[in-house]
DNA sequence: TAAGGTACTTACTTATGAGTAAGGAAGAAG
DNA sequence: CTTCTTCCTTACTCATAAGTAAGTACCTTA
């Protein structure tokens, strides 16, 4: 709204994509999702609430989410070792962001009906 | 807002991963923001307005689009052939979720500031 | 000295999406 | 009867993401 030089389609296109490049892996939205309303949980707690993650898939997306600004690892020197994740202030913002697009996923049954095109119930054909 | 049965982190990230399927595909936001705003354009349009798109690649994501429910195929009958597309009701119904990704997104380097972590421009290192 | 728990790393394999190149149908125009 | 246009298909290769399995470091407890 206040300085928004240009935008074609293109360069509008290109901002969405490197805005999707956030939440793109696997694994993210399931572990933004378990972190999200504040939650903070270690590296084995989040293994337990993921049971079908592997170790090695866990870590990098939490390091690639970390390096995005999405998480923050908090490291406590001890031992056994003790590391805890949590979201940043921008990565809980993405909550309504993602709201927005649910929203625009349930309308497509209202709006298929009146489209006669994809059904939500696919026949076998 | 109304019947959410119940929302657990699990099938909150289900849910916004199926959502988010619609638009995976490396030229899916190009074409959809290529039809933004009720444009209508023939298949050759669409290949000269995205020199980089291969035809097989240009055809797969239409397709995938159309199935969707995003644009919709209009056929005239002719020769040489012609070939219209546009995007449906839900698919102009986009909008608003990328543009609250596009939001989050230009957050992040306000938010970055203050925490200590994703520089906006990466050093050497 | 041996076992055990937490948080990782490394090497390897597999599946999927994207890209390239070529061909085909269906008439109209020359 | 050959060529042109438009829209679309098919066969193949390649790069990347994801998955599997095993190993490492650290210090504590028995």
């Amino acid at each position: 709204m206040s300085k928004e030089e240009e935008l074609t389609p293109s360069s509008a296109a290109d901002r969405v994509e490197e805005a999707l490049k956030f939440l793109e892996g696997r694994w993210k939205l399931v572990i933004l999702f378990r972190l999200f309303g504040g939650r903070v949980l270690h590296f084995s707690e989040l293994e337990k609430a993921i049971p079908a993650i592997s170790q090695k898939m866990l870590i990098q997306q939490l390091r690639q989410m970390e390096e995005d600004g999405i998480v923050r690892r908090i490291v406590h020197h001890q031992v056994p070792p003790k590391v805890e994740y949590c979201l940043t202030d921008w990565g809980q913002a993405l909550c309504p962001a993602l709201d927005a697009l649910l929203q625009w996923a349930a309308a497509r049954e209202l709006i298929s009906e009146t489209d006669a095109k994809a059904p939500p119930v696919p026949s076998i054909s």
